[in-house]
DNA sequence: ACCCAGGGTCATA
DNA sequence: TATGACCATGGG
């Protein structure tokens, strides 16, 4: 008897997790971001892009006065696609924006959001062409404070390295396992994930005693 | 020259 | 429902 269990996706580990996380890096204060509006055009430029990129384009935009709904739903799409083409994919994303942005209005402007109920904010802007659960919970969690898990690549990638997951998981179904483990708080959310992107940056010097190392050595 | 980056949609079987 | 193709820039 008293063999040891194996590890399994449980509030303890993933509470240790976060500990050993916060240990390693501290808190990362996101997202960068000068209003909320940014933060959602941030979302979804930063689909499958690296942050830097992001960040060109978006001071591309606010060099124009253009970081406004209005602005944006008024530049053609081929001036759109200029100024965030640093971002990569810009003809997507200009289509993405430019819905985004009319969904906002659709709803009856920012000031609206603020009053929808989570699960029906969720599930409208998941209505939205080019916004997908990531881009959605991003917006959710950064720019409007609700307690959503955001999963992302890097999220899987380390649940993977430390076994607790298969691989084949759908999002949601990553997201329910650690909401179910975690208070519904939306800042332990935010800290958490933006944790998660720290420590997939972290170079690992395979000595075993790096930061990389020490979150992702083995549970007890 | 190749690979990846704070994803998502669409056509096809 | 489940793959695969596609979108595109910039840094390592």
């Amino acid at each position: 008897m008293n063999e040891k269990l194996p590890v399994s996706f449980n509030r303890e580990i993933i509470l240790e997790l976060y500990q050993r996380l916060m240990n390693a890096y501290g808190p990362q204060n996101w997202w960068p971001a000068d209003s909320d509006f940014e933060v959602m055009v941030g979302a979804v430029l930063t689909q499958n892009t690296a942050w830097k990129n992001v960040e060109r384009a978006i001071a591309n935009l606010k060099h124009e006065n253009k970081l406004r709904i209005e602005e944006i739903i008024k530049l053609p799409d081929t001036a759109l696609a200029e100024l965030i083409r640093p971002s990569g994919y810009f003809n997507v994303k200009t289509r993405r924006l430019k819905n985004l942005c009319h969904w906002v209005q659709s709803v009856g402007g920012i000031d609206k959001l603020y009053e929808m109920g989570t699960i029906e904010f969720r599930d409208s802007l998941l209505a939205v062409n080019g916004v997908g659960p990531e881009t959605a919970d991003d917006i959710l969690l950064y720019a409007f404070n609700r307690p959503v898990f955001v999963i992302d690549t890097y999220t899987r990638r380390l649940l993977s390295s430390l076994g607790l997951v298969n691989g084949d998981e759908t999002y949601e179904s990553l997201q329910n396992k650690f909401e179910a483990c975690l208070d519904s708080d939306y800042q332990v959310f935010n800290e958490y994930h933006a944790l998660i992107v720290r420590h997939a940056k972290q170079k690992c010097n395979r000595t075993g005693e790096c930061d990389h190392c020490l979150v992702e050595r083995p549970f007890n």
